[in-house]
DNA sequence: GTCGCTTCCTTTTTT
DNA sequence: AGGAAGCGAC
């Protein structure tokens, strides 16, 4: 038998297995920590050194910048030639799609992407009479039936939005966004898969072009990328898809886990190979995270082996408050770095963004240095997204969302009835905005709102003006210095910075240093806007940072640290009290997740008390907690206080009360001492209250 | 048209 | 707690 190369001859037989696979198509079923990105990466590598393929004809998609770049990184370091392979996002990818097939999609070639509050204000301008939240709540359904592959006049669509307005909402936040000329993220994804469905030459270009597709991360895929794979496949590529339905955890963003189940049947002769040792925890951690996603009734199943056998129990820490929390983070913190002198080694999860709070707090008070992944980005402060708003206005005048951020921003007098005749004009035409603008004196109605819009106009004719001078090699931070100054956007923050003590007018400096990479034409700057919108990173030096990470436990997806913190395991808070079935699973996946990112130490908080929107409720620890085997942890700071007491009030009975109508207990908690149980029903209306039945003649238990 | 005050309502999770 | 909508005064 001959030798294997050197690349090679680290790989269990498994993964071995997967990367010399050819012939059919491929599902590698591939457990956390089992080194799944090892295998892709190696598995390019293979298919260009061995098999002769050129690296252009790969199409690697994942779903996160970070995952896409550390992939390249990995292949070129076995191959530089795989440098030249096609890795991207999935989002990325449609958005170099179409703007090099602009004109089959009906887009502007120098489109810009919208991100949710910008279709917000889009839906809002189409529908001035509900509310911004409401449209915020009505846009975020649009881009689920986007996710689904729904287009308005989808026969289907009522099936899944039931909404009697909703077709119509959706055909009208439609056809304001095709008169843009711009794009929503869903459209990254559905208008690559319907050129590549209606135009045949395209289609065959595309078919020729990636003989070997892999994606990354597939149980996250939703039908719209499913569809998209679909037809790009379509000319007989190659195509390896790797995924662990247990952690699938973006279902509310439309993913699927029916494209791992269906995935044998749609492409047939596909092989399925299972990676189950897994190379990162210690196998006191894997115990731990598979013994909650056990409950999961939807799984494939598998049992992951550590091959770190052993290691300390997990820790769980039941504590009084988030402030006690963030303490007994910060000694793990501090315990950790001083053995190993590293502060990296630990990372902080939880649940959502605003958790990350008391954190900060407490460390920035101990001098922890730490860094945040994601909350609050750079790119969406709102100076930062005005300066922005003008450049997309440059790049495209028929930007509507952009255009009324900025025509009266520093104020100029150009109000709303002044907008609205603008964009009346320009829909009435061809829909530029600034050409609308030009001729829009005769409309409007005071002098003051006329001198404001033709000094907007000569502003913005100054921009372009630099953008359009011919001249290669000049930095796009040019520009966008001008634009910061010119708009008085500079000035106005610097004045607001002395007032209210922030660092606005700074944080505009650091956008006009972020475009010092881009070239100054206007294919540059669509080109900074758009990795803006697609990859919100400041820049990579946050990544290499000597720091705590406190991350949301989605974000922690492909990551891994020597020790990990789970903060908030409390009913209500993880999971929230209203989740069952579905959710209750995709929450259980979640804490999979988070847990198997340990690879030494797994440390479990729990709070008695919480500080939640301003007020102070009150938890028991999580029913995961509960499902974990008492053995499989050590607990400190206390006893585990028993779940809640029995009685006639049980979750799930049906309830009556006089002034809130019908209802089912959701949750009973040990009230204080006489009181009796405190119940916490969920009404037909959506309303969630807690009762003392001790106290109130008004709820009644049905049966 | 703009500014500032009050009230209400919210949020998971993200490309 | 903090932001957005709604309202009244300039």
């Amino acid at each position: 038998m001959p030798e294997l190369p050197e690349y090679l001859q680290d790989l269990n037989p498994e993964q071995l297995a997967a990367v010399r696979h050819e012939g059919g198509n491929l599902l590698i079923l591939a457990g956390a920590g089992s080194g799944k990105t090892r295998v892709i990466t190696t598995k390019i590598a293979w298919l260009v050194r061995e098999r002769g393929v050129a690296p252009e004809s790969v199409l690697a998609v994942t779903f996160t910048n970070k995952a896409a770049r550390e992939m390249r990184d990995r292949a070129s370091a076995i191959d530089p030639e795989c440098a030249r392979a096609y890795l991207r996002t999935f989002h990325s990818f449609g958005a170099w799609f179409l703007r090099r097939n602009a004109a089959a999609a009906g887009l502007d070639p120098n489109f810009t992407i919208y991100d949710d509050d910008d279709s917000t204000t889009l839906l809002h301008g189409t529908a001035p009479d509900l509310t911004r939240a409401e449209c915020g709540r009505l846009a975020s359904r649009i881009a689920r039936a986007k996710d689904y592959g729904l287009a308005p006049d989808a026969p289907d669509l009522e099936a899944r939005f039931p909404d009697r307005n909703f077709r119509r909402l959706y055909a009208g936040y439609e056809k304001r966004l095709r008169e843009t000329g711009n794009v929503d993220f869903g459209d990254l994804i559905l208008l690559p898969a319907r050129v590549l469905r209606d135009d045949e030459a395209i289609r065959n270009r595309f078919h020729q072009r990636f003989r070997v597709i892999l994606v990354d991360e597939y149980q996250d895929s939703n039908v719209a990328q499913f569809e998209l794979l679909k037809v790009l496949a379509g000319g007989g590529a190659y195509v390896c898809v790797v995924g662990d339905d247990d952690q699938s955890i973006y279902r509310f963003r439309g993913a699927e886990v029916r494209n791992i189940l269906e995935f044998p049947e749609v492409f047939p002769g596909t092989e399925i190979v299972r990676l189950e040792r897994n190379y990162r925890s210690f196998q006191s951690i894997l115990d731990v995270a598979g013994a909650v996603v056990a409950r999961n009734e939807g799984r494939l199943g598998k049992t992951l082996k550590a091959v770190k056998a052993g290691g300390p129990k997990a820790k769980l820490a039941l504590l009084a408050d988030q402030d006690e929390e963030a303490a007994y983070a910060s000694r793990v913190a501090e315990a950790r770095a001083s053995r190993t002198g590293r502060w990296s080694d630990t990372a902080v999860l939880y649940r959502t963004n605003a958790q990350s709070l008391a954190f900060e707090h407490l460390f920035n008070k101990r001098g922890i240095p730490y860094r945040i992944v994601g909350s609050v980005r750079f790119y969406e402060r709102e100076e930062v997204k005005d300066a922005l708003a003008y450049l997309a206005v440059l790049s495209n005048p028929r930007d509507e969302v952009n255009f009324r951020r900025v025509v009266n921003k520093p104020s100029r007098g150009v109000g709303d009835t002044s907008v609205q005749a603008i964009l009346e004009a320009a829909y009435a035409s061809d829909g530029d905005l600034l050409s609308a603008s030009r001729g829009a004196g005769p409309l409007l109605k005071t002098a003051k709102s006329r001198s404001g819009l033709s000094a907007f106009v000569s502003l913005v004719d100054g921009l372009r003006g630099l953008l359009d001078a011919p001249g290669e090699g000049r930095p796009l931070s040019g520009l966008v210095e001008r634009t910061v100054k010119d708009s008085g956007l500079a000035e106005y923050h610097r004045d607001q910075d002395e007032i209210a003590g922030t660092q606005r007018a700074a944080n505009l400096d650091e956008l006009v240093n972020a475009a010092a990479d881009f070239e100054l034409s206007p294919a540059g700057l669509a080109e900074f806007l758009e990795t803006i919108e697609l990859d919100r990173r400041l820049s990579d030096q946050e990544e290499s940072l000597e720091a705590v990470t406190l991350i949301t436990m989605h974000n922690t997806k492909g990551l891994e640290f020597p020790v990990v913190v789970v903060t908030g395991l409390e009913q209500g808070l993880f999971p929230r009290d209203d989740d069952e079935g579905e959710d209750l699973e995709e929450q259980r996946r979640l804490f999979y997740v988070a847990a198997t990112r340990a690879k030494e130490e797994l440390h479990l908080c729990s709070c008695r008390s919480r500080l939640l929107r301003g007020r102070r409720a009150d938890f028991l620890p999580s029913r995961f907690i509960h499902e974990i085997p008492p053995g499989l942890y050590e607990t400190l700071g206390g006893r585990l206080p028993a779940p809640a007491p029995e009685g006639p009030w049980k979750p799930g009975l049906p309830v009556y009360h006089d002034d809130h109508g019908s209802g089912y207990v959701i949750q009973v908690k040990a009230g204080p001492p006489d009181s009796g149980p405190l119940v916490f029903v969920k009404f037909e209306t959506g309303r969630v209250l807690q009762f003392f039945p001790k106290f109130t003649r008004k709820l009644e238990a049905l049966k």
